[in-house]
DNA sequence: AGAGTTCATATGCATGCGCTTACGATCTGC
DNA sequence: GCAGATCGTAAGCGCATGCATATGAACTCT
């Protein structure tokens, strides 16, 4: 399976013209995640509390299993996430009355609020790395990166089941 | 110096206009490297020996753990790498004739060829993906994240130690 | 009403990885 | 020539994660 076709993509020929682009993006969200880290922990979150923080006020949510789907972590393991997130008030877990099996998951007040200042330190600490680009660029960029992470073939979500 | 510009700032307030970058970076990082796995797997390479050949070739190696920290892998973990790379004749592993200690590292002409073909295969792959972004987010794309991923400040070496 | 399914939860297992320690061979400085 | 540092290698610990199973409550379909 070594077909040299250099059409275009690659450069005609030899060397590729880039590094891959995982090769540079995985370190780079790794880098990221770290400049994340110390805004989290003086938060008191974890990263996955971030998610579901992230997640749930966006879109209602009706089963703890769509929350954990839908940020790509494990059902069994949000629920003490969740435990301590209701602990400490930050949502609200009340049984569906339509459903008793399922908890309706939402953010209170608070959970919000926390939510805003957790997320604006973290892309003020992002636009400060962003501001070392050229406008052009960092405007191509953001575009593309939505761009792809919204493409359904590069994030696919587990075959075989919609969301309801 | 952190003052943010006059566009789409996170300061001022309101929801933010984007989502965090590291949410979205770090998703793509995921999908670009299960996307590359097939093509690793055809041909009997992890990421971390698909890694190791990638920086061989860039840049002459002297030791293992110089090696171990460009790759950011650990030191004593990309042993049984190297062992079976060596043994497909894909790296040479000799011995430093001036410290006997450091064992000299380099690609071998079928190393070579593999890396290209893999990284042909690879690269190929994400064009085509890129190819659905318009010509000019995608090429801001491509110089922003090149400059991200130089970014001293983003992609901290090991912090204590200076390459020597 | 009963069978099968869905949900939240608890638990256990295996894996991959970072970090640490140990050890023998070797090099460097004194 | 000896002490201490460095290199490659081996082994083990601990943590986070993914995957699987089990259980009880609740829902659905027939």
């Amino acid at each position: 399976m070594a077909e040299n076709t250099a059409d275009r993509g690659t450069t005609s020929g030899g060397r590729p013209a880039r590094p891959d682009l995982a090769a540079m993006i995985v370190p780079l969200g790794r880098a990221l995640m770290a400049a994340e880290q110390p805004v989290l922990d003086a938060h008191g979150l974890t990263m996955w509390a971030y998610s579901v923080l992230l997640h749930l006020d966006e879109t209602p949510i009706r089963t703890q299993a769509a929350l954990a789907e839908a940020i790509r972590a494990d059902k069994t393991r949000i629920i003490a996430v969740l435990d301590d997130l209701e602990e400490r008030k930050l949502i609200r877990r009340q049984p569906d009355p339509g459903d008793r099996r399922a908890r309706l998951l939402s953010l209170t007040g608070e959970g919000r609020r926390l939510r805003d200042a957790v997320q604006a330190a973290i892309q003020q600490g992002e636009e400060r790395l962003l501001a070392q680009l050229p406008a052009a660029d960092r405007n191509g960029f953001l575009r593309g990166l939505q761009a792809l992470s919204t493409l359904p073939e590069l994030m696919p979500r587990k075959p075989g089941r919609e969301t309801r």
